[in-house]
RNA sequence: GGACAGGUGGCAGAGUGGUCGAUUGCGGCAGAUUGCUAAUCUGUUGACGGGGGUUUUUCCCCGUCCGAGGGUUCGAAUCCCUCCCUGUCCGCCA
C-alpha cells in the first residue's frame, strides 16, 4: 500500500508507474473517494463535536430548555448517522481501491508485458555436455525409484509426487544445506505457521489478487500459505521495533501450497509445477534507506547464489520486467537454474524489493534516531526450492550408467551416500 | 467441543451510564540533589485520522481509539448482541 499523500502528490509518475507494470488501477477514481472521504470526515466530526458539547451542557439547562434540546440533540443525531453511513460506505470503496493500487517500479525495471521480456543480467557456470543421452527426472526418477509420481497423483490428483529412498533423502538434503547456509550467515531460523488469517495474506500482498491462487480454509478462515514469507514478513506486524533490532534477518524452511489456478495444461511433466513443495525462505525487515534497501537486495541475491554455486548448477539472473512484477514489487531478480530437460533456464529464485509497501499494510515501524515512526522496508528471496531444484540436480548429476552422483555439499545430509543407483 | 473467569495506555492494575483518554504503581524521558553510581525528590510520558499553520523541525484546534464489530442512549470503558483472544477445569487428540 502507498501513502494516499504520496499517491496524490506524485499521481502522474504512479500513472507511469502502473503502466509499466501493466496494471490497469482507476486512481481518477481513487481521487474523487479521497476527496469524497475527506469531506465527510470533516462533516461528521464537526458534528460530533457539537453534540459533544451540546450533551455536556444539558445538566446546566431548565427542565423545559433541556427538553427541547434533547428534542433538537435527537434530531443531530439522525444527521449524524447518515452521513456516518455514507462515510463508511465511501471507505469501503476507497480502502478496497487502495489495496489494488501498485507500488511504483524501479528506474532500473525493464519495459515489457511479460516474462519473455525479463532482461538477462548475467549467466554463471558452464553448460554441461553430455557424451550419452540424458534422461530426464522423471525417467530417471522411475527409473532409479526415488520419484513416484503415478502413485502421488492416485492419492491427490495431477501435480502430485512422492519421493522415496535416496529421493526423499536429496529433497531434505538440499533444503538443510540451504537452511544451515543461512543460518551460518548469521539469518534467524525460523517455524512458522503455515495457516495463516487473512491481514497476513492482505498484508504482504497476496490478497486481494491472488485469491485463486491459494488454498483457502473457509471454515476456519485460514490460507495455506504459497511460501514462508507470508507468516515470517507478517510476524512482526503491527509492532514499533527499535531501530537498533534492524536490521531483521530471518530464514525459515517451510512447506508450500499453490493451486496453480490458471495454469492448466502447462508444465504438466514431472516436477517442474507442483501444489506442494518445500522452500527455504530468506525474509530481511530493515530501515526505511532505498539505498540500504537496494544493497540488501543485491545481498539476498548473491547468498542464494552461493547455494547454486555450491552445488556446481549452472544459473543465469535476470532482471524482471515491468509487466511481470506483482503489484508490491519495486524489482525483482529472478534465478533461473540450467534444466537439460527443458532445454533452458527455469525459474528456481525470486528476490523481491518492495520499500515499505508490504510494511505500511502489515503496519510494521521503527523509531528512527529522531524518535520518528517510520515504515520498515521489506525483502526477500527464495534460498533454494525443493523438488524443484532436484530437476537440475538429478538431470546434471546423473552417469551414463543410470545412477546419480551426489553433490559433496549434500553428502553430510545424505548420511554419506554418495552415487544413487537403482535398489 | 462443554463449563467458568477475564481482555483497560510499554508493563502491572483501578474505574459499572455524564469534565474518563481514563486514579495509581512500575518502566521511559527531562531536571534537582549527591566525588561517580545507587537512592531520593520534581516534572513529563500513547496511537490513529481530519483541519489550520509551517512546509525541515516545533506548534494549535477537532475527532476516533479501554480486544474487534454492531446495538441501546441526548450521552457508553461502564448496559445488550456477535465474534476473536487469554486463563482454569472437563472431554477429545499428535
Amino acid at each position: 500500500m502507498l501513502d494516499i499523500n504520496v499517491i496524490r502528490d506524485n499521481l502522474e509518475a504512479l500513472r507511469a508507474g502502473a503502466a509499466k507494470k501493466h496494471v490497469e488501477v482507476d486512481l481518477d477514481r481513487l481521487m474523487e473517494l479521497d476527496d469524497e472521504r475527506r469531506r465527510l470526515i470533516r462533516l461528521v466530526e464537526d458534528a460530533v463535536a457539537d453534540q459533544r458539547r451540546r450533551s455536556k451542557a444539558l445538566g446546566k439547562l431548565s427542565d423545559e430548555e433541556r427538553q427541547k434540546e434533547v428534542a433538537s440533540l435527537g434530531e443531530l443525531k439522525e444527521v449524524i448517522k447518515r452521513d456516518e453511513e455514507s462515510l463508511a460506505s465511501v471507505m469501503v470503496d476507497f480502502d478496497a481501491l487502495m489495496l489494488r493500487v501498485p507500488n511504483f517500479p524501479a528506474e532500473e525495471v525493464p519495459e515489457g508485458k511479460d516474462d519473455a521480456e525479463n532482461v538477462e543480467l548475467y549467466k554463471v557456470g558452464e553448460i554441461p555436455k553430455a557424451d550419452f543421452d540424458r534422461r530426464d527426472h522423471v525417467e530417471l526418477g522411475a527409473h532409479l525409484e526415488i520419484l513416484d509420481i503415478e502413485r502421488g497423483v492416485k492419492l491427490s490428483g495431477a501435480r502430485f509426487y512422492v519421493l522415496k529412498g535416496a529421493g526423499a533423502l536429496l529433497h531434505r538434503a538440499v533444503l538443510e544445506f540451504a537452511y544451515q547456509h543461512m543460518i551460518k550467515k548469521g539469518f534467524l531460523p525460523m517455524e512458522v505457521p503455515l495457516l495463516v488469517r487473512d491481514p497476513a495474506m492482505v498484508g504482504t500482498a497476496y490478497y486481494p489478487g491472488g485469491e485463486d491462487q491459494a488454498y483457502r480454509m473457509e471454515r476456519d478462515q485460514l490460507s495455506l500459505v504459497g511460501t514462508a514469507e507470508v507468516p515470517v514478513t507478517a510476524y512482526r506486524g503491527g509492532e514499533i521495533l527499535d531501530e537498533a533490532e534492524l536490521p531483521i534477518r530471518m530464514v525459515a524452511r517451510s512447506p508450500c501450497f499453490r493451486r496453480e489456478a490458471g495454469a492448466a495444461g502447462k508444465d504438466t511433466r514431472g516436477l517442474y509445477r507442483i501444489h506442494q513443495f518445500e522452500k527455504v525462505e530468506q525474509v530481511v525487515l530493515m530501515k526505511n534507506d532505498e539505498e540500504a534497501s537496494y544493497e540488501e537486495h543485491q545481498s539476498i541475491l548473491r547468498n542464494s547464489e552461493e547455494v547454486l554455486q555450491a552445488l556446481e548448477l549452472p544459473y543465469r539472473v535476470v532482471n524482471v520486467c515491468g509487466g511481470d512484477l506483482g503489484v508490491p514489487h519495486v524489482q525483482k531478480y529472478d534465478i533461473e537454474t540450467w534444466m537439460p530437460s527443458r532445454g533452458n533456464y527455469g525459474e528456481t529464485h525470486s528476490a523481491s524489493r518492495f520499500h515499505d509497501f508490504q510494511a505500511r499494510r502489515l503496519n510494521i515501524r521503527y523509531r528512527d534516531e529522531s524518535k520518528k515512526k517510520r515504515f520498515c522496508h521489506t525483502l526477500n528471496n527464495t534460498v533454494v526450492a525443493s523438488p524443484r531444484i532436484l530437476i537440475p540436480l538429478l538431470e546434471l548429476y546423473q552417469q551414463k550408467d543410470g545412477s546419480v552422483v551426489v553433490p559433496d555439499v549434500l553428502r553430510p545430509f545424505m548420511m554419506g551416500l554418495e552415487v544413487i543407483r537403482p535398489s
